[in-house]
DNA sequence: ATCGTACGAGACATCTATGTATCATTTCTC
DNA sequence: GAGAAATGATACATAGATGTCTCGTACGAT
């Protein structure tokens, strides 16, 4: 059906296609299409209505998780503030889209768009880790990759927590920066 | 053929087969038998001559993992020591073992069994992060599961870093513990 | 050198997932 | 209420993975 007018749609098919896909395929990237279908709540039919094939609907995810990753960096880093700052507002940006995160590597999509786009925010971290470092918020001594894949991992961790109710959504984004930072030792006085 | 009695017999086929599938489903557990082959170097009729089923295989992998993991953890701590010296001592048994502990939750096996030996495991990991609190080496506020998730993804994250030689194998447990207890900060003078 | 054991390649059967198509039903818009 | 659009269920075709089997070859033990 054509697209509602009224101010808060009802998901259409599709959407609810990509959320459920995302949800599971980020968790178990070897699930079918059937499952996908009943996850989505909707017909095996209607999936291939909606999309190609299954490359395709994995193209589509890709797209879409880069897109949305991509904004919300860009939508909270602000380039004046301090680089501990920034990796606190960007945790907080992108820790609600773990699952859409991590997909871009788990779900083995292979093709070159959606790997040198991972590439990219890979980059972007490790730049930032380079202003941590400069900063002296992050020890020079600790090799860039290792910190790097601590924030892919946090950002996994931290979604997954809150998505299993065993961490409440607001504390995520300082327990990931907290536990990058300062550990999670006691917290001594200043 | 049968076991050679000299000192270093070679691999057996089977022994290959274990190690290839351990490596290979513990990034991708979709990978198929043929790959498995492949990365065993192998053919694939003497995956099925070793093994009965897709299903066997996962089953004979699981027991591995779960023995060989159970059997390092309980080399490696001396009960007596500091919750946190055996926190680093349990990451330097484990790491080395860091594909073979996430394959057994990555690789979807689902049998109570293999389910509940893996729960028992984080149930360890619970108990040594309550000594840690007891003895304040991690802050009684943090919630017992986040530190239990970053315990997990520690070991699987260290473990890919020293395989993709980004981070030497002996400064895998000592980086764990460190960024676990302490973060990447800069570290203060004593 | 011979025999036994293990293996690789390939053929074939079976099973599962995907892709295509059709029809009846449901939902939405006018 | 009528018509258009979207959907679900089902059947069927296709493709790929798995499982079984056989034969020739390689390797190890004697």
């Amino acid at each position: 059906m054509r697209p509602a007018l009224n101010p808060s749609p009802r998901p259409t098919a599709r959407d609810a296609i990509i959320d459920a896909a995302i949800r599971l395929w980020s968790r178990n990237p070897g699930a079918t299409f059937s499952e996908v279908a009943l996850h989505a709540g909707v017909g095996r039919a209607t999936l291939h209505r909606h999309f190609r094939n299954r490359d395709d609907l994995l193209t589509v995810l890709a797209e879409i998780c880069i897109e949305e990753t991509n904004e919300a960096v860009a939508t909270a880093i602000d380039r004046s503030a301090s680089a501990s700052r920034q990796l606190q507002r960007m945790f907080e940006a992108v820790i609600p889209l773990g699952d859409r995160y991590s997909f871009l590597y788990r779900a083995e999509i292979g093709d070159e768009h959606t790997t040198a786009e991972y590439r990219r925010q890979l980059d972007r971290v490790g730049t930032l880790v380079g202003e941590l470092k400069a900063e002296g918020a992050v020890a020079a001594d600790v090799p860039t990759a290792w910190v790097v894949a601590q924030i892919d991992q946090l950002i996994w961790t931290a979604w997954n927590e809150v998505a299993s109710g065993r961490v409440a959504a607001a504390d995520a984004a300082y327990l990931a920066t907290r536990t990058l930072l300062h550990g999670l030792g006691k917290e001594e006085q200043p």
